[in-house]
DNA sequence: TCTGGGGTCCTAGGACCC
DNA sequence: TCTGGGGTCCTAGGACCC
C-alpha cells in the first residue's frame, strides 16, 4: 500500500502555529507583490475566497469577514516542512518528499495501515502544530483519491481505500477535474464528451484515452484501476531546470530596469545551481507583458543559448542572460505585436518543404506550390509539415491513426514498437 | 490601479550519425 | 522504376503539479 500525507492548508497552518490566537479565524497568504491568494484556511475557504484569486477581487470579502492576511514567508514554510518530513521519515520505511507539503510513503508490509496513519497524524500535530491528512491505497493516484476523502473527515483525517466496491463508490462521487493529472484543459475536454466523474473516466476506452491525453492519461487510468505505473522515488535526482522569475508590480519599459532584474535573477539562479552541485548547459531569458491587460498588445520575448562548456560560474550566467535580454529587447519587446514569439523560433504554421532529396531540389527550382499540392494529395492534409526525412514512418502511422512509434521515453505500460 | 513562482513529463520535428 | 531505417540529441510547446 502507498500512503500520501498532505499538510492541510499548509502556509496558512504555518502562520497559525506562530499566532495561536488565529485558531478558527480566517487566514489567507498572498503571493509576491501581494498579488494573488495562494493559501487559505478552512474558514477563508468557506467564506468563498478562491484559490489564485487576485486580492483586489477578494478585497470586499476580506474586509467584511476580518480575514487575517499574510505575505509569504518561505523561510518559515521551508523550515516547518523539514520538521514535518523528518517526523514522517522516522515513522515510515521509505518516503518520497513530493512537494513542500506532501510526501508519499511505502506502506507495503504494514499490518494496520489505518492505525499507523492515525499515529503519524497525531505525532506531527503534537510536535509541529501542523494538521495533516493521510490517504492510503494501492497506487499513488488512488492514494491521492483517498487523501481527497481523508481531508473531508476532519475527525480522523486518515482514509484507507482498498476494496473495489469502495473505490468505485468514491470515484463515482468524485468529479474528473479533481483527479491528480487532470487539469483544467483535460477536464474541459472530458466534460465535453460527457465524462463527468472519475468513474466515467476509468470506463473510457484505453486507446481513446491514449489518443486524447497521451501516455500520461493512460497511466492515470491504469493507476485508478489499481495497476501501479508511478513508483515511489525515494532518491530524487538533480534538478533538470532551475528558474527564477518575478512579476513586476508596474509596467516596465526601460532596458536598464529590466537589466537590473535580469542580473539579480541570474545571480540567484547561479546560486541555486551551485547549491545543487550542477552545471548549466543552457540559459534562456523570457520576458512577457501582462497577459491580463487587454489594452496593450501582448509581448512574449524568448531567447536562449547553449554553453560550449557547461558552467556554474555566476559571471558567465549573468553576462549570458544580459546579452540575451538585449537581443530580445531590441528585436521583440518593443516592436512585435500580440502573440508573436520572438527569437529564433519559427512560426508553427509554416509549410516547409523538404520531401525527398531530388524532388525537393527540383521543387524548389521549379514550383514550390505544385509540390505542396502533391504532398497534400499523398497524405490527405491541408497543411504540410514534412521533415528532411520525407514522409517518415511516424507520419505513415499517424495517417492510419495508429499510436506514435516513440518508444524510448515510454515505460513498460505500453510498448508500441514499429 | 492591482492577477505567483518553481518545477515536471511528453510530443514532435529537425539535425545528424552509421 | 526505385526514394533506408534505426537511433540519439536538441528544442519548443503544451499539458500538468503544488
Amino acid at each position: 500500500m502507498i500512503a500520501l500525507a498532505d499538510c492541510n492548508n499548509f502556509y496558512a497552518s504555518c502562520e497559525r502555529v506562530f499566532s495561536p490566537a488565529l485558531k478558527n479565524k480566517p487566514i489567507i497568504v498572498l503571493s509576491n507583490n501581494d498579488g494573488c491568494v495562494i493559501a487559505r484556511s478552512n474558514e477563508a475557504k468557506s467564506i468563498g475566497i478562491r484559490m489564485g484569486e487576485p486580492v483586489f477581487k477578494a478585497r470586499k470579502l476580506i474586509i467584511e469577514n476580518k480575514v487575517n492576511v499574510f505575505s509569504t514567508n518561505f523561510a518559515l514554510y521551508g523550515d516547518m516542512s523539514k520538521r514535518v518530513m523528518s517526523l514522517l521519515d522516522n515513522m515510515s520505511p521509505d518516503i518520497e518528499i513530493y512537494s513542500i507539503d506532501e510526501a508519499f510513503m511505502d506502506f507495503s508490509g504494514i499490518q494496520d495501515c489505518f492505525k499507523l496513519g492515525l499515529e503519524m497524524r497525531d505525532v506531527v500535530i503534537r510536535h509541529t502544530g501542523i494538521p495533516i491528512s493521510i490517504g492510503i491505497a494501492k497506487t499513488k493516484t488512488l492514494a491521492k483519491v483517498a487523501n481527497h476523502f481523508a481531508k473531508r473527515d476532519t475527525k480522523k483525517g486518515v482514509y484507507v481505500l482498498d476494496s473495489v466496491n469502495q473505490i468505485n463508490t468514491m470515484l463515482k462521487s468524485m468529479p474528473v477535474s479533481k483527479l491528480w493529472g487532470v487539469g483544467s484543459r483535460y477536464a474541459r475536454m472530458l466534460n465535453s464528451y460527457g465524462v463527468k466523474s472519475a468513474f466515467d473516466f476509468i470506463s473510457l476506452d484505453e486507446n481513446w484515452v491514449l489518443e486524447k491525453m497521451t501516455i500520461m492519461g493512460l497511466k492515470i487510468q491504469h493507476e485508478l484501476k489499481g495497476k501501479s505505473c508511478i513508483s515511489i522515488d525515494t532518491n530524487p535526482s538533480l534538478k533538470k531546470n532551475i528558474c527564477t522569475s518575478r512579476s513586476f508590480g508596474v509596467k516596465v519599459t526601460e532596458l536598464q530596469s529590466l537589466k537590473e532584474s535580469i542580473s539579480s535573477h541570474a545571480v540567484r539562479c547561479a546560486e541555486k545551481l551551485r547549491q545543487e552541485g550542477g552545471c548549466a548547459r543552457y540559459v534562456s531569458v523570457i520576458i512577457k507583458t501582462n497577459p491580463f491587460n487587454k489594452l496593450d498588445d501582448y509581448y512574449y520575448g524568448y531567447k536562449a543559448i547553449s554553453f560550449n562548456t557547461p558552467t556554474n560560474d555566476t559571471i558567465d550566467i549573468v553576462s549570458a542572460a544580459e546579452n540575451l535580454l538585449k537581443s530580445i529587447y531590441k528585436k521583440g519587446l518593443v516592436y512585435k505585436k500580440s502573440g508573436v514569439i520572438v527569437g529564433d523560433i519559427i512560426p508553427q504554421d509554416r509549410v516547409q518543404l523538404n520531401m525527398f532529396d531530388t524532388d525537393q531540389k527540383r521543387a524548389k527550382r521549379d514550383n514550390l506550390n505544385s509540390a505542396v499540392d502533391l504532398i497534400n494529395q499523398i497524405i490527405g492534409r491541408n497543411t504540410v509539415h514534412i521533415g528532411s526525412q520525407g514522409i517518415s514512418r511516424k507520419w505513415q502511422l499517424k495517417r492510419e491513426k495508429l499510436s506514435p512509434c516513440y518508444t524510448t521515453k515510454w515505460n513498460d505500460l505500453l510498448r508500441v514498437r514499429c
